[in-house]
DNA sequence: TGTTAGCACTCTCAACAGGCGAGTGCTATT
DNA sequence: AATAGCACTCGCCTGTTGAGAGTGCTAACA
């Protein structure tokens, strides 16, 4: 929709851009003229921004100030403006290395993960676990492991593994587990995984269930084996968004924070980028995270080798080191996956 | 060692601790006469204001304003001063209904817990999960559930029951397993769970066990088991704190929220709390969390249907609502005793 | 026609001064 | 021992002023 813009004006658009980022002033005209080698004077590039203005890229805080991006600036400029840097060798270092200390267990690796990402990028690191419930249902064996305790184990087509630990009211003998196992076995193929639980609550629901205790209680069981614990989510690194000098105000740090605390909203928010490949970036309104605090992700999908997707990345204030963020986010998600399939 | 004060003096500081609670700032000597309906002049108050700040329970912050408690005032007046609220009917139902609808699984109801106790103190609620592995070791069994994957199962003398899924390298026989089950079960009985991951490390380590790989592997299995995994903490509400005007700058804030990413140096300091009963309160340093940053700390024990102990409390400022906030804490430590008790 | 230099104008910010009010400490009095 | 009175201190608020940064406009120039 930009394209009309001529090559001068994108360039001092993105002068500006990466002037502010840096340093998260309003930025004026001679500032540009100077700092830019441009053969121009600022009188010109004043009237370059006064276009850029009215095109709704820039705003001024008040008349005497300089100009700051607007959100429409950042999308331009993350589009086609920006020079992405190289992942420097050190921060692959960095990243490899964090991984593997991790250790073994998948919460390990991704909860080190997203502290790396909040490291390299001095701002906030998240990474969401691979959903389970999404997978298509393929085995569940019910097992007896003490008196009113019952170890479901569930298998996904994909051949991931969750197993849940479950009490009960009454005792079970082992052969009414088998049982329990077979029936779901037998009748819920195909289906996925909240499928299989939907249809299960579905069937409790009906009547001739409701009079036959047995089968009540076994679907009820069953249904506890099925349910969704909440994908996890690792975040990492919150404090370092108060470095930032726009969130220094108490009051919009509160709204951050809130907005943060309904981990719901996250979730919601990154299973959107799940769909698509490679590095996604959403900036400030596009997160519909709390409206008004101008706040960007930059995020990627990985893959476990179980072939379930999870989803990692970085959250930070809208003006953002998008040149160096967005390739450490897509070096991460690379190499996350990549530990995760050679185990 | 404040036994000294004259039951006036007491009395007038008690009333300043309160109003300091109440306003969060300083109070002045014709305040306290006022308010507090005592038959004194301000003239007589600034008197013992000035006897008490001697005695380094009052501090002013500059000449001409009033004075502020110290943490000494704050521990005396929690030792000896604070009337205990009630806990309201209100509250009560709120605590337990929570409580109830978080619906099974011990994580889900210490995640509500802490929810709750953030909501009811207007603080910041958390909750620490008993810890497994100061339980003495009872039974182990492992259960082969597929290629390369292991089930463990390891009970607690007290009945706690906690199940691991392993990944490894090669392919077991079930009638390897049961040896390995058979193995620890015959030769770790009476030790804690974390010694007897302390006696398999020392194991691996021998000489003779270096060169038979079989064994080998078989150890690194069970370390796999009875690796101490952290403990579970719940922390909810951390958005309120910035509701307190004294962490409206941004500073003091970083320094909080840095403390508190450090989950190890609550665990730490929670974990000194679980040795007594009843409910514990921290003041300020001695909560040995963030030096400076004026933070308090009410915490009491729970204990589940297995007999292992957790912590639950509340964070807030030093200047925080005592005499609500501690029989908050003690009945919902209570209720959530006797909830985890009675399933 | 696009670019530049110059200039008047606007607006913020920091510094300063003065008045206000809250609160204190001291002293004399009851 | 308690109180009333009083002088004093000090932070906070307000208004003012000057400096500085940046803009928009206009006229001149290539």
């Amino acid at each position: 929709m930009n394209i009309e813009l001529s090559p001068r004006s994108r360039q001092i658009l993105e002068a500006i851009v990466e002037d502010y980022i840096a340093t998260a002033e309003p930025v004026g005209s001679s500032a540009v003229a100077r700092r830019h080698a441009l053969t121009l004077s600022s009188a010109t590039v004043r009237n370059v921004m006064a276009n850029l203005e009215e095109l709704g890229l820039l705003t001024s805080p008040h008349t005497s100030a300089g100009r700051i991006p607007t959100e429409k600036a950042y999308r331009l400029y993350v589009d086609s403006l920006v020079a992405l840097r190289q992942v420097s060798r050190e921060e692959k270092r960095q990243i490899i290395s964090h991984c593997r200390q991790a250790g073994v267990g998948l919460s390990g690796i991704l909860k080190e993960t997203s502290r790396t990402l909040s490291q390299l990028s001095n701002y906030m690191g998240i990474v969401i676990a691979p959903s389970f419930t999404a997978d298509v249902f393929r085995h569940i064996e019910f097992i007896r492991i003490g008196q009113r305790k019952i170890l479901a184990i569930l298998v996904s087509s994909k051949g991931a593994l969750q197993n849940r630990l479950i009490e009960t009211e009454d005792d079970y003998a082992p052969e009414d587990l088998v049982r329990m196992g077979n029936y779901l076995n037998d009748n819920m193929q195909g289906m996925t995984i909240s499928q299989v639980r939907e249809s299960i609550l579905a069937e409790m629901a009906s009547e001739k269930v409701q009079y036959d205790q047995m089968l009540s209680r076994a679907l009820k069981i069953s249904e506890q084996a099925v349910r969704d614990e909440g994908d996890e989510i690792f975040v990492e690194g919150q404090a370092r968004i108060l470095d930032q000098p726009e969130f220094s105000d108490a009051g919009r740090m509160k709204e951050i924070y809130q907005a943060f605390e309904q981990k719901g909203l996250l979730v919601q928010l990154l299973s959107r980028c799940m769909k698509a490949d490679g590095v996604q970036i959403y900036i400030g309104a596009e997160t519909s995270l709390s409206q008004s605090a101008g706040i960007s992700l930059i995020t990627s999908r990985f893959v476990t080798s179980s072939n379930t997707v999870g989803m990692l990345g970085v959250i930070g204030p809208t003006r953002m080191g998008y040149s160096s963020v967005i390739p450490i986010v897509d070096y991460t998600a690379r190499m996350v996956s990549k530990l995760l399939n050679e185990v």
